[in-house]
RNA sequence: GGAGGCUUCGCCUAGUCCGGUCUAUGGCGCCGCACUGCUAAUGCGGUUUGGGUCUCAAGCCCAUCGAGGGUUCAAAUCCCUCAGCCUCCGCCA
């Protein structure tokens, strides 16, 4: 949500992020009508209010005589408090209902354009020449087949499409990703966190995820409540209707939880494998901090991603995403992307965003300084999503005869320096 | 799933039976001021949140007693629905 002051006093820095995004301009003027019409209205509904309780006292101390008097038009007073009131909280909903379909502004510098406008910021490390070293890069399907892995056929049985069992070493790795993950989180003073992976509306909405998002948000219709595709959901959610202590601020904590995603709309892309699965587990962190600090904090953020993917020894670049990919909660992106040899290209392995004061905003979710309450600023990151950590992983250490090398960061977490086909 | 109790402005709490004097009591904490070798103590004042009005501030107005609806000229208070927490019973990991 953005801030109404902002939004009329600057409209024309609303309606240029819109047209960044490749939103429609024309809402920024029709929230604008709408805050219009809900302050009139609640002008006229203040003013009959306060004529009402005038009256109501008067009516308590008068004698039985004027009493009736008073009552005449105190009765008729009631009818237009009532109407007033109705038409001021019909103004405030759709004046509201308006401006959550305002996504949030992009910051300066971010690129314009689709998908494939983002720009290159840093590459790191360099992909492995397998033809120089004598083989043919297997894909993590077939490694993960020979190390007994990933078994796909049965999560298909079992689940349907994009479903998949870790088994054997696949899963102890997995538990090894998530406690290297969770240890350098704590040491950069994250509070780790399990999470809900089942939330009410609010904590959905209030995230942003409900817009533009919602067709790959699962819902469960019996018990209105929704699966969370990233645990940013219960960690923005944590805070709802609170307001912080400034002096405790930046608070960061580090979630892990299992994400659930429907994958609308990707019918044919990725189907081999585990890079775009319905069910995932991630360490995620997120931070809670004074919006002045923010653009500081998702460096930060992005810094400690960095870090964990050099712990991991993959090769990986880092991109600008482009204004009309962020998501709508979101002023600026930065997505780290991995080497996958077998593909040939970079692939996205984390995510961070700075998504300012708007999800504040929706959440109610305050910081107290001396000088008073106002929104603070909310900032995810993930630090470590499974699937497609393992495919990297997987695909970038392997050996001739199929075997992986653990990266040595890892070792003292998995206890073997080497997997070994079965 | 069933029965009962509870939910008040940071925390605790009065008020709810019997509607208007609630502009919500008191304590703790916190902030400011005064007094005082220092600290402590004491005294005085302030201290929910959101919206509006206003050039800004002050001031003023409206809403807010878990949420929503109803009764009434008038609701913390009466009625209905829902949520959360606690206790007990039943079932179950």
């Amino acid at each position: 949500m953005i801030d109404l002051r902002i939004l009329r006093e600057d409209p024309d820095r609303a309606r240029a992020s819109q047209r960044a995004r490749g939103e429609d301009p024309a809402l920024v003027d029709q929230v604008l009508a709408a805050d219009e019409l809900r302050r009139s209205s609640a002008m006229h509904f203040d003013a009959l209010r306060n004529e009402q309780r005038g009256l109501g006292k008067q009516v308590a101390q008068a004698s039985k005589d004027e009493k009736e008097a008073l009552l005449v038009r105190t009765r008729e007073l009631a009818a237009e408090v009532k109407a007033a009131d109705a038409a001021q909280n019909e103004a405030a909903q759709e004046a509201h209902r308006l401006l959550l379909g305002l996504s949030n502004l992009v910051e300066p510098g971010v690129p314009e354009g689709g998908e494939d406008d983002y720009v290159v910021l840093e590459e790191h490390g360099r992909p492995r020449d397998f033809a120089t070293e004598g083989f043919e890069a297997r894909d993590h399907v077939e490694i993960g087949r020979l190390l007994g892995a990933i078994d796909l056929e049965r999560g298909a049985k079992v689940g349907g499409a994009r479903q998949y069992y870790l088994t054997g070493v696949g899963a102890l790795l997995e538990l090894a990703l998530c406690n290297l993950a969770m240890a350098q989180a704590v040491r950069y003073g994250f509070t780790p966190m399990i999470t809900p992976s089942l939330v009410k509306p609010e904590a959905m909405a209030g995230t942003g995820f409900l817009g533009q998002a919602a067709e790959n948000v699962y819902h469960l219709a019996d018990d209105d409540l929704y699966l969370v595709g990233t645990s940013e959901v219960p960690l923005a959610a944590y805070h709802m209707d609170e307001i912080l202590p400034a002096d405790r601020l930046p608070m960061r904590y580090a979630g892990y939880s299992s994400c659930y995603r429907r994958e609308a709309g990707s019918y044919g892309k990725d189907t081999r494998g585990i890079i775009r699965v319905h069910q995932f587990e991630k360490v995620e962190m997120f931070s809670f901090c004074a919006p002045e600090d923010a653009a500081a904090e998702h460096q930060r953020l992005l810094g400690w991603e960095k870090e964990f993917l050099d712990a991991l020894e993959l090769p990986y670049r880092v991109i600008d995403v482009a204004a009309g990919d962020l998501g709508s909660s979101a002023a600026r992106k930065y997505d780290c992307e991995a080497w996958i040899p077998t593909q040939g290209k970079y692939r996205e392995v984390t995510s961070t965003s700075n998504c300012t004061e708007f999800q504040a905003r929706r959440l109610a979710v305050r910081m107290r300084e001396e000088s008073g309450v106002r929104p603070l600023a909310t900032l995810n990151g993930t630090l470590c999503a499974m699937p497609r950590i393992i495919v990297a992983i997987l695909e970038n250490h392997q050996l001739a005869d199929g075997s992986v090398t653990v990266p040595e960061a890892l070792r003292p977490y998995l206890g073997v320096d080497l997997l070994k086909p079965v």
